[in-house]
DNA sequence: ATATTATCGATATGCGAATATCGATACAAC
DNA sequence: GTTGTATCGATATTCGCATATCGATAATAT
C-alpha cells in the first residue's frame, strides 16, 4: 500500500526518461548546467508541459526562469532506473540477434553487463562472441544462481522461447527482456519486459497501407464470407 | 476529415493483432474453423472483451456460441496491415543490427521484403550479407526512386542517424523503421515509427530497480543538490 | 420442441495519461 | 526600485482505452 511510490510513475514517462538522459548527458558535456522544460520539448518533439510533469515524477523541482538542474537530473534518472549500478545479464540464444546485442557498447552507461551467452549448439558453445564466452544452455541453471545474475536477454527462436524462459525462471533469473515474438506467461514474481517487432512493424504496415489506400469505395464491407 | 476510418482503430489494438495473426495461422493449419474470443484470450493472457473489441475494430463479427471465423480473420488482419503485399525495404547500416535483420526469416509473412543493404563502410560495400547486396550509401537516393522502395530500416550508429535519415528522406522514401536510439524528426507526410530498446530497458530497470529498494528510508528526498 | 448455456455485440463506467489553464516566482531590463 | 516576462507547479479538463454490465443469439442437450 505504501510502495506504490515507485510504480505510482506512468509508464509513458518511464519510457521517456532515457530521451531525457541522453539530452541531459550532452548538455551536462557541454557544461551546460539548467535545461528549460521548453528546451528539452523542443529537442524531442514533445510538449512542455509534458516534460515538466515527467521531471516531476521522479522528484526533480525546477526554477522559474531558469530550468531544471542538468546534473541533478541526470543523478535523479539514473537512480530511479538503477542504471548507476550495474546489474549482470545473460544472453540466452547466439544467433544473430544476441550477438548484435552482445556487441551493443551502450549497455554499460545504462547498468547492463552482459556477462555470457548461451546457446544449445555445439558449434557456438565455446566461440567468444564479442569478448564473450558461449556457454551450454544446461549450464545456465547452476551459472545463474551462482553469479547473481538477474537478467536474462532472450533471443533464441521462438519455438525454443517458452521453454528457455521456463529454464531461466527455474534457475532464480529475476528478470527477461523478451526479444522472441513469443508471449510468455510467466508467475507473478518474474519481471518480463517485451521488445515486439512484431507489433512495431504492425503500425508501421497498417499507417503505410492505410496511405495506399486513402479512400475505399463507399460499400468497403463485402460478403467476404465465401 | 473522413479518412479517420483507418485511423480510429486504437493503436493498442494495431499493436496486438500480429499476436492474434500468429495464433491465428497456427489455428488454420490446424483446420480449425472458428475460435473463440475467450480461446485466444486465454492463450494470450487477455481478457475475452478486449479480444472482441479488437477484432470488431478490423471489421469481422463472430456469432454467438461459434466464434470468429478463422480464414476470414487472417485475412481481415493481413489485409488491415497490408501484408497481403509485399512492400519493399532498404536497410540503412550493415552492422550487426542491420545483418541481423537481414537474416530474419519472417519478414516475408509480414509484407516486407528487404532487398538491399546500404552503408558507408567500403570493406562492407560489394559484400552479399544473407543473399543481399551491400551497396554504398551514396547509391540510395538514385535506387529507392528507381525501385519504388518505400520503406527504410535504419540500423545505423546513432551519431549517424539523423543525416542518414534525411537522405533517405530526400531519396522519397515514405516510412522509417528506426532502430537507432536517436530521436527523429521527419515532416508530416514521413511514417516512422521506432523500436526504442532504450525505452524497453528503462521499464524492466526500473521495475528491478524498485524491487531491490522495497521500502524507502522515511525521507527519501535528501539535498541532492551538493 | 424446449431449456440451457456459451458466446457475441451494444452501452455504460472507470481509469490513466495527456493537455489546458492560471497563479506564483525569480531573473533581466530599464 | 519597478516592470516585464519566461518558466515553473498546482488544479482542472479532456481523451483514449480498458473494463464491466447486460440483453440477444444460436448451438447443444434433454
Amino acid at each position: 500500500m505504501s510502495k506504490d511510490r515507485e510504480v505510482s510513475v506512468p509508464l509513458p514517462t518511464i519510457r521517456r526518461l532515457p530521451m531525457y538522459f541522453s539530452l541531459l548527458q550532452k548538455a551536462a558535456q557541454e557544461s551546460q548546467t539548467s535545461v528549460s522544460s521548453s528546451q528539452l520539448a523542443g529537442a524531442l518533439a514533445l510538449e512542455p508541459i509534458q516534460v515538466r510533469k515527467d521531471l516531476e515524477a521522479i522528484g526533480v523541482t525546477g526554477q522559474p526562469r531558469v530550468g531544471f538542474p542538468v546534473a541533478e537530473l541526470v543523478e535523479a534518472i539514473e537512480r530511479f532506473l538503477g542504471w548507476d549500478n550495474a546489474t549482470d545479464a545473460f544472453i540466452l540464444g547466439a544467433g544473430h540477434l544476441g550477438t548484435a546485442l552482445a556487441g551493443y557498447h551502450g549497455f554499460e552507461s545504462k547498468g547492463l553487463n552482459v556477462v555470457a551467452l548461451f546457446d544449445n549448439d555445439p558449434r557456438k558453445i565455446g566461440q567468444t562472441i564479442h569478448g564473450k564466452e558461449v556457454l551450454p544452455i544446461d549450464k545456465l541453471g547452476n551459472l545463474a544462481s551462482r553469479l547473481h545474475v538477474h537478467i536474462a536477454i532472450l533471443t533464441v527462436p521462438a519455438e525454443v522461447a517458452a521453454s528457455v524462459a521456463q529454464l531461466a525462471i527455474d534457475a532464480g533469473i529475476q528478470a527477461i527482456w523478451n526479444f522472441t515474438p513469443t508471449k510468455l506467461i510467466v508467475p507473478e514474481h518474474v519481471i518480463l519486459e517485451r521488445v515486439d517487432l512484431a507489433a512495431s512493424l504492425a503500425v508501421l504496415s497498417s499507417k503505410l497501407a492505410a496511405r495506399l489506400r486513402p479512400v475505399e469505395p463507399t460499400a468497403q464491407t463485402p460478403e467476404v464470407q465465401a
